[in-house]
Order: structure tokens, then sequence, then C-alpha cells
DNA sequence: AATTAGCAAACTACGGCATAGAGTGCTAAA
DNA sequence: TTTAGCACTCTATGCCGTAGTTTGCTAATT
């Protein structure tokens, strides 16, 4: 059922005004700001049938009116105005990446405090585990003489480095040995590949190589999307006790805790890759049960096709969606990511580093 | 000055009175409770003489006794009773410890969880940098055709692998070379041995050594106390909202944007190392400025007598030392932490790994 | 000299009450 | 279809009085 142009407005004026103050909004302060061609009551009667379609409520009878879910969600899809950052967020972007960034963690953790800063909002940013890189190659490398380093280079970076204890004196040359083999036996196959059939990849091991051999499994499977490996930052989160939904103990309590549990957060923060941003507007059964009530607006970074991680807001179902979408959208667009994969270590190079271009580009 | 015994008992009393429940203390509260033989009229004027010595106060004329935070300092000191955890509070412990750990990282997290589990405060553990580790190895690795990782391993653990653009092709000869004059360069030293004087340890560098080797430098710098690398975590900052000293809106703000500036804690972790649990308890000139009030107890952990870490809470200034003291103390003693100094890497073998002894000896 | 009973004074916490103000829905007129 | 006017509903706020708690002080007691 579609909007008259005329209740599209009165509704967009609601949700605007309720984003803006949190204080119901009612048909006087809608005609004086928005449309003072019409009378309260027109507009009354529009804001009634509006509360019919489901897309407004009232606290109680004498109230103005409020935004329902549903609002919300038309708001961003349709309603919503779309901004550019102004001149001073875009400072707050420059100061934290303009500096070298050398290590993904760090690109991580400016992003989100960023986003953060700009909106006002509790973020989060996370890598995400990532099963579709090929490995290209593997190293062992002698430590001591018991123990070894793993070293996995895939086409998205480092993996990961684990130490495998070998029980007797290791040499150089057995660690060379073992490395050609087991670069010999996994090179050209994607993480996810293997964790499927390992024992259709590798045929034989010879028995002296079965110990790192089953280490390196072991970190491939650290990498599957059942037992995701993630890197979860969160900023801010001090900022919700700013939001007056929260301005109840309890309440305020139950979104702490709830951003507390990090690991849980990340189901939740999950979007569809085929969509840049991802909005989850107090849809219970789309998220987690229990979960106080709140919005979740998420960006995917890209590099090359393939999410790298997500980044996004968490806070009321009342929250500035325009700014929040123009901040993930410039993100997304002129932060480059360190084009390494999850758990990728630092880079003492200048070589990448992220870049913010000027100007935004909508 | 010192103090009766009578005192002693009434102070403690309060102390232990108003830790529990979070109201003043009345005199006849201490009479029924603890001190039946007296009469209030004598315990107030105990009360009375405690105040005037700067141990109590009231909040308004009528109410009841309240300590200050010289008199949680006496109790630290003298008064607290000591307990040993009890058997549903060392289920905690073994639950998070019990599975094998690998990762220093995993460790600072669960001993972090276990304490805010059990003293349902908001607690926080660091790895403090540690530049007195002295190099065994540096080995370059070949990663692609222009880039090497370098693995720098110490007596206590493997430190950090950055990777380092080397402009032209690199061949595992090079990397060879380059490992054995590095290595030779730097063995035997520690690193901030070599961070105050890179030149008398070093004197003559190759020209196609040069990158890698100022790598190396850089990554020194950044285990130096001065730019101090440390990885800190927080766990539970939901609980202090669960405190009605914070029940106030504005100062449960100020308390978690405290918290939220986690770089900022590290100052005020620090402790002596000559003590094994410190405790700063509301006196501001010691703390940060701007801090809200709040004390802060934290245990150093130490593997062969070098302090690798901190842990511990930070809560309202009425809270139960005496629990908090137990659990970081047990966790101090009982808690292996990895033979590996800051920032070492996983472990995929079960070589390390923490384990919990079944009975605390006090 | 130390302790205690008794009592007035101080102060908080709470519930009830009345009032002011904001906003709506409805009806009848334009 | 729109609007003016009005009664109705509900919240928010401040005021007031009362009940209850705890202290400090004084005078009596041990």
């Amino acid at each position: 059922m579609g909007l008259t142009g005329r209740k599209e407005k009165i509704l967009q004026a609601v949700v605007d005004g309720y984003i803006e103050n949190c204080q119901p909004v009612s048909s006087s302060e809608i005609k004086e700001k928005h449309l003072p061609a019409l009378s309260s009551a027109t507009i009354r009667n529009e804001m009634a049938a509006l509360e019919e379609m489901g897309y407004l409520t009232q606290l109680h009878t004498s109230s103005g009116r409020v935004p329902t879910a549903e609002a919300y969600r038309l708001y961003v899809e349709k309603l919503m105005p779309r901004r550019k950052l102004t001149r001073s967020e875009l400072k707050i972007v420059k100061r934290y990446f303009n500096k070298k960034i050398t290590e993904l963690d760090e690109v991580l953790k400016n992003t989100a405090k960023v986003i953060s800063e700009i909106t006002n909002l509790t973020s989060v940013a996370y890598v995400q585990s990532n099963d579709a890189a090929t490995i290209l190659n593997i190293r062992i490398v002698r430590i001591t003489d018991t123990s070894a380093l793993i070293i996995i280079v895939t086409n998205m970076g480092v993996l990961k480095d684990a130490t495998v204890n070998i029980g007797s004196g290791v040499t150089d040359e057995y660690c060379d040995s073992v490395s050609q083999f087991v670069t010999g036996a996994f090179a050209g196959h994607t993480i996810s590949e293997i964790n499927r059939q390992p024992n259709k990849i590798v045929k034989q091991v010879k028995k002296e190589y079965e110990r790192v051999f089953s280490t390196i499994l072991r970190i491939f499977k650290s990498y599957s999307h059942d037992d995701m490996f993630s890197d979860i930052v969160l900023e801010g989160s001090a900022k919700i006790l700013e939001q007056p939904e929260y301005a109840n103990l309890k309440k305020a309590k139950a979104m702490l805790e709830f951003l507390d549990a990090k690991e849980e957060l990340v189901p939740v923060l999950q979007n569809s890759d085929d969509v840049n941003i991802t909005f989850q507007i107090g849809r219970d059964n789309e998220i987690r049960e229990g979960m106080p009530e709140c919005a979740i607006v998420t960006a995917s970074y890209n590099i090359g096709g393939v999410t790298v991680g997500n980044a996004g807001v968490i806070g009321p179902i009342r929250m500035d969606y325009s700014k929040v979408v123009s901040v993930l959208d410039y993100l997304s667009k002129t932060v480059q990511m360190l084009p390494a994969g999850e758990g990728a270590q630092g880079d003492g190079t200048d070589e990448y580093s992220s870049s913010v271009t000027s100007d935004t580009d909508e």
C-alpha cells in the first residue's frame, strides 16, 4: 500500500523530528516546521491514518506521535535525506587516518573510532574470517632445537603463525623438507577446500611429518566458518548512556551486557554480502534473543570483491540513520584496508598504508 | 595515633556493613550485630570520635555513618578478614582454566573474566611491555619475491613479526645471509640495550641490509618503555552499573568513559613491582585527573621474578576488598602464565598450558 | 570516670493532592 | 476535503504533611 506524497512528508517529518529530539511529535509542531499551509487538524487526521497503517504510535492518548520500527525501515529505504560528510566530520576522519597505519588492527580500531566519534554512537568493527583464501606457500622455520614456527602465506596475506613442538632435535634441513612437503600438498587450494576434504587433497603423509601436518590442519580449522576466528573492536560503549532511551539504568545495563559479550556480537553483525549497508531495526526475530531493543547498521568492507570485514554502529532505534549511512559509506569507499587477510601480521614498512581522499563522491 | 581495640572493632563493623549494604551504618545496627554488650549511646560516642579522627562521615546530621577513603585504607591494611576462595568460586576458576590454553591473549582474557565474574566488578588485565628480553635469534623468511617476514626469537618467546618490503627480487640466499648478519649483530643483547645505543652494538651495516636492519630497530623501539606496547583487556564493564554509587547516570557515564579510553588506563594500573597487590583507594593525586571516584586494586603477575603483567579490578571505593584480594592472590599463585614475553605468538601444541591446582595455600 | 537511658531535634522518604500544560479526537461549520 | 473550536485525557511538577530513623545532648547510673 503506497503512501500519498503528503503522508510521506508527514511521516518523514515525524521521524526526523523524533530522531532529533526524542520527543513525541505533535501535529502543531509539524505544521509550524514543515507544512504551514495545512492546519494542525488536517495533519492530525493524516497522522491518525499513519497510525492505522502501522507507522506511528502514541505513548498515551494525549501525547504526540512516535515512529514505529516499520516507519524507520521505510525511512532508511526511501525517506531519509542523503548527506555528505561535513567539513568538520571529514577532519575527524583525517585525524585518524593521515598518519601511516601499518597494522590491520590499527585500521580496525581507527575505523571504529571515527564512526563512533562522528555518529556519537557505539561502534563496532571486525575482520571477517575468510576461508576463501588460497594457500600460496607454507614455511616452517626453526625456532629452538625442539620447536618451529609455521608461516602460511595466502593470496590474502600471511595467515597465522603457530609454534609447533617437534619432539627431538629439529634441524634446518628437516624444516626445509617439511616446508616443501606441506607446500606441495596444500598450495593452490583454498582453506575451505582443505577443511572440507583433507584426505582427498593429501593422500599420504610421512610419519615424521605427522605432527606439523596436524597442526597446520588445526590452524585451517580455526578459519572455517563454523569456528570463526575474528578480531572484534568496540568503541565508545559509554556513548550508549547518552541516548535517552537507555537513560533507564536497567535498559542501559542490558545493552552494556550485550556489548560486553563481544563474541556473541559476531553473528549479529554479519550482513549480507551483496548489499553494501545492512539495517537491522529492532526486528526481534532477526537478532539474538534477549537482546535489548536496538538498531544495528553495518557496512561491509571489500577488497577486490571479497568482504574482509564489517563495521557499523549499535544504538537506539531512533538514531540518525542519515549521518550513520554517510559515514559508513564514506569510510567503505575511502579507507583502504590492508591487502591482507585475517590474522595477517603487521607490516614494518610504508608500502601499505590507509589513505583518505579529500572529496566524497556520492 | 592508634585506635583502641573497641574503636577498631566498631570501624571494622561500619566498613563491613557499608560494603555489604551501601547504606549508612547506625549505632543500633552495630550494637545488634556486633557489640550487644554495649549500649548504642556508647557506640555513638565512639563513632563520633572516629568521625573526629577522619575515618567516618555522615551524609546528613541524622544519618548513620559512612567510612571515608582513609577508613578503607586502614581496612585493607589491618582490619579486613583474609578469606580463601569458596568452593563455588574455585569452580569458576576451573571453568575458565581447565581447558588447554595456548595463547597468552587467552590467559589474559580468562584471568580478567574470572576476576570479573567472582568479584562482580569490572576487571582489567594487561601484559606489560618488557624490554628486558634477550635476543636469541633473528630469522628473515621470504614471503613473496619482494617481501620477507622478520621473526625475532628471545628468551621470553617469539617477539613480533613484521613484513618488510625489499625492493627487488628476494632470494632465499639473501634472506639467509641477512638472518645471519642481524643475528650476529643482536644476539645476546637485551632489547633495552639495543634501544639505548644501537650504534655501539652494531658498528657497520652493509648497504643491502639497511632496510631490514632499520625495520628491526623499529620493532625493538616499539618495545621500549616510553612507547609502551601493551595488550589490555577489559571484562564486565557493564558491572559498573550494578554498583549503587554509579546509579546516577552522570557518574556511570564518567566511569564508562574512563574505561573506554583503554590506553589511558595503563599508567593508572601500573603498580609497584616489589608489592604483590597494590591498592589505590580514591586518592585523587595518585590517579589521573578528571577520573571518577573509584578504587583500583591490582596484582602483578610474575614469572621467574620478572613482572609480565598486571590484573585487577576497578570499582567503587566501597568494594569487597577481602574477596578481591583473595581472588587476585589465588590467581597470581596458581595461574601459570605462558613462559613467553609480550607479543609472543600463539602456540599450536600442548606444550604450554595453564594449570590450576585444586587447593589454595594461604 | 565511663556508661547508659531518655528525649528533643534534624533530616529523609513517601504518598497524596492540586494545578498547569500539552495534545488529541470529535463535531460542526466552511 | 479542510478547518476551527472545544471537551477530554494524560503527564509532569511542585507542595505538603506524616512517618520513621538516627543522632547529639543531658542527666542519671554504675
